[in-house]
Parts: structure tokens; sequence; C-alpha cells
DNA sequence: TCGTCTTGCGCACACTGTACGCACGAGGAT
DNA sequence: ATCCTCGTGCGTACAGTGTGCGCAAGACGA
């Protein structure tokens, strides 16, 4: 009598179904996004993205080198979602400009998770969709009459305030997700914190003050306005060089 | 007969020494750095911390709430090593943002983890060091005839600037840590995988060759230059509000 | 001499990434 | 048909993680 044994011989096998899904590396980056998304970094463990797949953790090694390699696909399918005007509607390479770099910060503000996996790990900047962005975007930049080199900086310049921004962002949502509250009533709650913290500081009052009479998330969106359009102005007028 | 017990009559007991060090929240912190530096984030567990302070792990949580809140204290530490020149020798209000943003580079520079630590947690920004750069900074655009709300924006835009390009900066330096190369090197190695990548953007592919002909850190300083006088420029040639 | 407080620590729990090797279905060769 | 070789999924296992809990022991005031 098979006692402890898994019943090998019974016919009520697994019945392995290796019908349709199964498991790809486009699946899996797909729903790692959306787990992502709907939970925040910390909750992005090999065994939880394969139960959502409804497979075993180490199945995904099967596709994906390991948990690096997945970070880094996952941060390339997102800058897939970034997307740059062609040349051929180019009023300006101004405005063109800030349209990538606004579709850049929605990016980062649908996926706050992103920014706080940009900095671990090699992100080998070689992922297509990281090249197409950069190519484009370099494109526009050229067609703008800047020289080869200098249109990397400027390229450069743009992105890292973009990133920079979102950074401060993201962990701000991040947080708020975390705590399930709304901006405003989020920063109500900090205020008195905040004000204690910084008595010795009437600059930093005063600022307090100025924010708590607008909207944060109109405080957000202004001061990234107002960056990006000192930024471009500063690259408008370059000097000769 | 006290067989299995760990003798606890013996006197040869541990010899509690409660002598001086101890363990503080400022001790905590500054080994936190230290192994920070030596070893990077991923070295970073309460028990090798509490390894090199001679003390549990648990022990740590007498004086800090729990790992997020380790990590916002040692964010605001390094924040604490950055300088801001005082109002008396500001011959000019862009040369002391100069002084500041490099300053913040080379911290970042300094402590490669940082950035990848700066959008995890809540980073609540009300640290000390925190505040008493903010301080200082926005004194300094306050002086320089930016309006309250306006000198808040354009810290945020230089700020946000350097984080991002600090973001980009760490990263490879992390990279090069890990692979125990040297840049130029490691750059080199790269090359044949990246014009691999990239062989279908003519544009990128000038972009390596251009780069491939100067010191790579040379390039990362010429870089982060540019863009800091570009921004500078944009705020300096601000429209009237 | 006795509480009470503070501090360090051992243990335990749930959870992580991932190496290893088995099992099983598909396909090609004999 | 029979066998062999792949590619793929998974169970098990190991070392390591953050941290809650409760005990022990010194410090200190009454």
């Amino acid at each position: 009598m098979p006692e402890k044994q898994p019943i090998p011989s019974a016919w009520t096998r697994p019945k392995r179904h290796r019908e349709q899904p199964a498991l790809s590396r486009e699946h899996i980056v797909s729903e790692a996004v959306k787990l992502l998304d709907a939970e925040g970094i910390d909750a992005l463990s090999m065994r939880r993205l394969g139960a959502r797949l409804g497979a075993g953790a180490t199945s995904l090694y099967r596709h994906v080198a390991n948990r690096d390699e997945l970070i880094e696909l996952v941060v390339d399918e997102v800058y897939g979602e970034i997307e740059v005007p062609g040349p051929e509607d180019l009023e300006s390479w101004r405005v063109a400009v800030i349209v990538c770099a606004h579709g850049a910060r929605a990016a980062i503000l649908r996926h706050p998770w992103l920014v706080s996996v940009l900095g671990q790990a090699g992100l080998a900047y070689l992922g297509p969709n990281v090249l197409r962005l950069n190519d484009r975007m370099l494109a526009l930049f050229e067609a703008a009459g800047f020289g080869t080199r200098e249109a990397d900086q400027a390229l450069g310049t743009v992105m890292a305030y973009v990133i920079g921004i979102g950074i401060s962002e993201a962990a701000t949502l991040t947080m708020l997700g975390r705590s399930g509250q709304d901006e405003r009533e989020w920063q109500d709650r900090l205020r008195p914190a905040a004000e204690e913290a910084a008595r010795d500081y009437p600059r930093l009052l005063d600022q307090f003050a100025e924010h708590a009479r607008e909207d944060p998330r109109k405080i957000r969106d202004d001061d990234f306005a107002y960056g990006l359009e000192r930024i471009l102005d500063g690259l408008e007028n370059r000097p000769a060089s």
C-alpha cells in the first residue's frame, strides 16, 4: 500500500498542459511591469512573479539570467513607452524636445518604481528601446544645429534633468501609495513635523507656507515646466563653440 | 548535572564590557557609510553592519527603527558633506552655485551608492543636513534676486540636474567597481558589443567613435560642466516674471 | 536592598535569490 | 518502433535577509 509516496502511478497525473502561453521573455517582462505598477519594487520577487504567471519561481531562470537582468529588461520596456516626434512634424526642435521630456516624465510617474531602480545594476544602456530613444533625440538636436559632440551633451543635460526631477516626484508618489493617502492630506499631516524641523530656517518656513496655498500637483507640474524652459533657453542661446 | 546548558554559573562569563563605545546612532550611521563606501549597497545588511560594530544584528534596532530609517540617516549624513559658500564670499551667485553643484557631484561620486538609494524609501527631506543645505542654497538664489517661489524652482532645477547626472555616473562607477577594471579598458571591452547593438543607428556609432578618442573621465567632467553652464545661463537670463 | 529603565542579544519566522538535478514532452535518427 | 538528445518546468535546498519577541544584565534612583 503506497502510503507516503506521491502516488506516481495514478492516472490523475498533473495533466501537463503545454498548450499555449507557456512562458516567454516578453510575457515575463510585461507581467513584471504590471506587478511593479500594482505593488511597487519591494513586491517584485521571483516567487511572486512566477506565481502570477502560473509558474514556479525557478522556471523564470530559463528565460532570464537573474533578477538584475530582469530589471534591465523591465527598464528598457518602459523606455519603449516614450515617444519621440518624427522629424516630419517638428515645427521647432524646441517643442519636439518638450514633448519628449514631458513624455519621459509621464512614463516615470506612471511607473514610479523606475527611478528607484535606475541607479542600481549596470543598466547597460544597450537595450533596444534605450538606443532607439537616444538615436531619435540625437537626431532632433543635430537637426537643430548642434554638432555631434554638443548634441550628446545637450541631450544628456535634458535627460539628467528629467530623471532628477522624476526621482523626487516618484519618491513622493511611492510614499503616498504606501500610506494610501491623498497628496494634499499627506502634506497637511506632514506640515507640523516639517515646520518643527525647519524651525530655525525662516526661509524654508516661507517656502512651506508658499507651497501650502496651492495644489501640490500643480506645483510639481509648474516646477517641472519652469526648469525645462530655463534649460531650453540656455541651450538655445548657447555660445558659439 | 548541567549538561547541555551554556554553563551559566562559570566565572568565565562573557565579561560584559560596557566600557566605552557601546553603540550609538551616530556611530552606527558613520560605520554604515564606511561599509557602503567599501562594499556597496548590496553589502549593507543589519548583520554585517552589526558585525563591524562588534554587535549583534538586532542590537542596532535599539537606535534605529528599521533599515529604511537607517538609510534615511545615511543619506542625510552624506548631504552634510556638501558645502555652501557663505554669503560673505559670494563674488557672484553664479560661482557660488557652481561650487555647490560641483560639491554635490563630488559627494555623489565619493559615495556612488547614494543615488541608488535616493529613489526608494520616503527619504523624508527633513534631515537636518538636507534642511541646512536647502536653506543656504535658497539664500543664494534669493540674494541673487529670485523671488521666494522662483528661488525654490531654480534650486530644484539645479539639484535635479546634479542628481540626474550623478545617477548615470554612479551607475558607471558601481559597475566599474564590481568588475575591478579601469574605466578606459572597460569601455574598450564593451565597445564591440555596443557597436553591434547600435548597428542600425549611425548617429550612435558616431557618438561612440567620438567618445573613444578621449579620456572617459574628462568626458564626464566636460559634460557635467556643459549642462551646468547652460542651466545657469537659462536661469540668469530668465524672463521677468 | 529593591524596583525600574536602558541596552544588547539569541532565537525564530517568513521570505529572498538562485544552483542543481530530475522529469517530461517534442523531434530527429536509426 | 526504439532510442537519443533537447528545451522547458519545477521541487528541493542552501545561505542569507529584515525584524518581532522576550530574556538578561548593568545603571541608577529610592
